[in-house]
DNA sequence: GACAGCGTGAGGTACGTGCCTCATGACCTA
DNA sequence: TAGGTCATGAGGCACGTACCTCACGCTGTC
């Protein structure tokens, strides 16, 4: 019912007559060179909007004789969650082979900003169209992407925001509402007594945001739950075992646990230590091996995860939009959180 | 093996130069055009593999220089979920303008096959290069699938299976899976009492395999809780609140309640008019306005949801490689099954 | 020994955009 | 007035594939 037989979509040469200049004229404005006026540009600018002239992505890929390059740069170190994502990354690049685009991968040093800004400032048109960060939040690294987007590099945020920066978009879940709906099953799950939280560190804006909306529907609608802590565990497995061990054995009564940062591996050893494993419910985030063996074991619940195949493939898609229309705006869908049982593992 | 290009990508050329054919001859082999001897067909795929030729889809979508033609066959009706996957088309639709790729809906009256089987018939080479179809379980439609098939349409099935026919590739979700997910979910929501089943019907394959993921683990993991049902509901408002009437009314001790078909709005209703809503655990599919409010009021306390845009956006990217690699495997990312509370509805 | 038919080679044009060179006219400044 | 800079026009080649035409030589057949 929705066939209509819309006649051809317009060209630059199309826009090119309708405004009443030359293809050349037209192909300045639209790849930002400099020498034209700016009454010419717009003149440009309205017969795009009138015939509603989009670039062809095909013949402009085609024509640029180049691939798209996007880099990745993650932190390195031995985080599961960080290893999936560059494992995710690694999936693309071999399906994007011939769609003209190539995927790099880069590791920093975790926990060292400047290792960041760094490869930031290491970075200029001439070698990526676009780059895609998982950054902490640190003014200095703000002030990298600032430049790097001078130097004409597109830089996206994944995993945690950096609102205060040249950022064009952030890419990721939506990490209140994680917390929000973990603190929902959980007070669904446990009638009453006390829920633990263990965080990785709060000063991770992802994290706190998490306690955040955790805190907020624990205490507007489980009230009769008691919340202890949170402690960190740094996303450290020792860390975070020691906190669990400590947490575990100062509250015998405790009926819940939601464990929103990395290290669950410790957290795990920690209830196998004390046979609270299966006693306790106990919500986690990230799906990976140790997560998912202990969802089957029933040692966890429930398992929040962002999707990393997910953010990677957005990723992609914003980063070719950016790349190929500088000044649009970019559309793309919002990451959902995955919410993952034992009887839902992929 | 002079391959001094080691970046670059193999092109028709390389293919050619390496068959000792010309560039004629294997674009006849590429493109599957008569007037190619086997022994020769056979020289230029040994080339193609050994440089790992893949066609440029950038160039191929340009050269071609028509877009790419899908077609979605979607049931009509009042079904709320089968409007918001119409509406997923759409959105996508406006996104893939610039990326040479024509989507058009068509809706075929819902309950009636020969309907269905009409539209497919009418289907041919001419008109579309993939059909994207949400058809039901009959064989009367496989063939079909089958006769657009040999008429140079591939087939994908969307949301339910239809695994004896010439499709090419199911786009949906594990629909066992999602009932387990929910079982798993009430058998924690509720320590002890009855659970309720509600169906659309279980004549339709969907229905059928969430009903068995669900009896399964229930059995398995919390026998504590009796199951009532399943009663049918055909999908429909008022036929679905008639059968949880008189469930809720039959058995006053009823804690959960998994609604695994359409139809929600009559049994929103119906646990409004006995006033059991927010005293008993339910679980149900598909966000829809109708589910949203429930969600939010706390009527529902789960929504499993397919993702009709997940769905939609696989299904174009399934399309595009059928139609450009007629016989090459289709690698897609698997749909996942969207749990949704009132804490992270999107 | 002429002829049809088939497999193949050779070469071209086209798709829409990116990017380059060169020419031209307008305007400014010394 | 000469020289310079700037905005623009005109035109062309390139990207890799699709698809077309034409010609050639090799079969087998009557």
């Amino acid at each position: 019912m929705d066939d209509k037989l819309e006649g051809r979509r317009a060209t630059v040469h199309d826009v090119a007559r309708t405004a009443g200049v030359s293809l050349a004229t037209v192909d300045r404005v639209l790849n930002a060179r400099p020498g034209v006026r700016p009454e010419t540009a717009e003149k440009v600018e309205a017969a795009i909007k009138a015939l509603d002239f989009r670039r062809d992505l095909s013949a402009s890929l085609l024509a640029r004789a180049r691939d798209l390059r996007v880099v990745f740069l993650i932190p390195g170190g031995s985080n599961a969650f960080m290893e999936s994502l560059t494992a995710a990354i690694a999936r693309r690049a071999r399906a994007t082979r011939n769609e003209r685009l190539t995927l790099a991968a880069v590791q920093y040093h975790a926990l060292d900003p400047s290792a960041l800004v760094a490869r930031l400032d290491g970075l200029g048109a001439r070698e990526a169209d676009c780059a895609v960060v998982v950054a902490p939040d640190d003014p200095a690294v703000a002030r990298a992407i600032d430049a790097v987007t001078r130097r004409g590099v597109a830089v996206l945020t994944l995993v945690s925001d950096l609102p205060g920066s040249a950022r064009r978009q952030f890419i990721g879940i939506d990490n209140q509402a994680a917390g929000r709906s973990a603190a929902s099953l959980l007070g669904r799950f446990c009638a009453s007594g006390k829920v633990g939280i263990i965080a990785g560190s709060l000063g991770l804006r992802d994290h706190r945001e998490r306690f955040e909306g955790f805190s907020g529907v624990l205490g507007r609608e489980f009230a009769q739950l008691k919340v202890v802590g949170p402690v960190e565990g740094f996303d450290d497995d020792a860390a975070t075992e020691a906190a669990a061990m400590s947490m575990l054995e100062a509250h015998p009564d405790l009926s819940g646990i939601y464990s929103l940062g990395a290290g669950n591996a410790g957290l795990v050893a920690a209830l196998g230590r004390t046979h609270r494993a299966g006693n306790i419910r106990v919500v986690a985030h990230e799906l990976t091996d140790t997560t998912r063996d202990a969802l089957r074991a029933g040692t966890l619940d429930v398992v929040l995860d962002q999707n990393p195949d997910g953010e990677i493939r957005a990723a992609i898609a914003a980063a070719r939009q950016v790349a190929l229309s500088p000044d649009a705006e970019i559309h793309s869908d919002p990451i959902e959180i995955g919410i993952f049982l034992r009887d839902n593992l992929r």
